[in-house]
DNA sequence: ACCATTATTTTTAGTAATTCAAAATAACTG
DNA sequence: CAGTTATTTTGAATTACTAAAAATAATGGT
């Protein structure tokens, strides 16, 4: 996860005053739910909110509102992964480059660190003059659990 | 592009039939319509079509039904690039699992081939026990036109 | 070449993810 | 503690895409 001073609370409180943001705490939760759930969608953040009582009265436009403000300042990472389904997620795991590995039946998401220490993924073979900022990798896989259901399901 | 034994339009519908689809003019025009505007969405594949007269009845829905089973037989190659505006883009280039560079400005879009010969993106540093089918690979940059643009911007 | 069969396309609606704008609320400043 | 203004809430719209039924057209058999 993140380091976390003191409390996470005043982690994320300290994060949000430095980028001149105000500390609500429907922000507060969603770092903590995002922190504890990295991979999910603002569907999924708005649901861990509302369960058990965290945030109550929150709705799905400030979810969106509130990962567009943090991903804009850098608290968050925006990840797209491939698929027609694809809702954005969002994970507090930002400024490393790391990439996932996402089963392509099931749909589990796992993080994968850049494959040869560095960034050999920023290294393209060709940059049609173009400035690199970043890579963004996702590997497709089946997972193991997912094999051993689609053996079944081919015997079948 | 892809390689035109004849025409072009033999050679796709030569590639329709084998999967065991009718070869209609939607479809002829689709693949060559993409086949010389990689990375089109449904959208811009639409446009496309109507323009010049060249399908002038097709709709969107068609556009989407062709690039979904032209996709799923191998004959387009669906790519999502990160974004909010995401609509999914489609190219005839299939089976080399290349990568794209994409302008995070301009939004231009560019192939790449695999960083190191083979397939070294395909060698994540733990698979977390998964099987391995493709990487998903996009890398965000700042295209030559941009910087220049961007330069100007911050000096005014 | 013609007709029947059935895949495709068209038409008409609907859904999911996300955004936008105005009113209500709640953080920060002095 | 009160005022200012960012943020959240409420309510509605947009975009990309999917679904289902009716209309059309591609292929196989004669």
């Amino acid at each position: 996860m993140t380091p976390e001073p003191a409390s996470s609370t005043d982690y994320w409180s300290t994060r949000l005053r430095e980028q001149g943001l105000r500390v609500t705490h429907q922000r507060l939760a969603a770092l903590e739910v995002i922190d504890h759930h990295p991979h999910s969608s603002a569907e999924e953040i708005y649901r861990l909110l509302k369960r058990a009582q965290r945030v109550p009265t929150v709705t799905l436009q400030t979810v969106h509102g509130i990962v567009n403000d943090l991903t804009a300042i850098g608290l968050l990472r925006r990840i797209d992964l491939p698929g027609k389904d694809s809702a954005a997620r969002y994970e507090t795991r930002v400024g490393d480059n790391h990439h996932h590995i996402e089963c392509v039946r099931c749909g589990r998401v796992e993080d994968v660190d850049c494959a040869r220490g560095e960034a050999p993924c920023l290294l393209p073979s060709d940059t049609h003059g173009m400035t690199l900022l970043e890579a963004q990798v996702t590997y497709l896989a089946v997972c193991h659990e997912c094999e051993l259901t689609l053996r079944k399901e081919t015997h079948a």
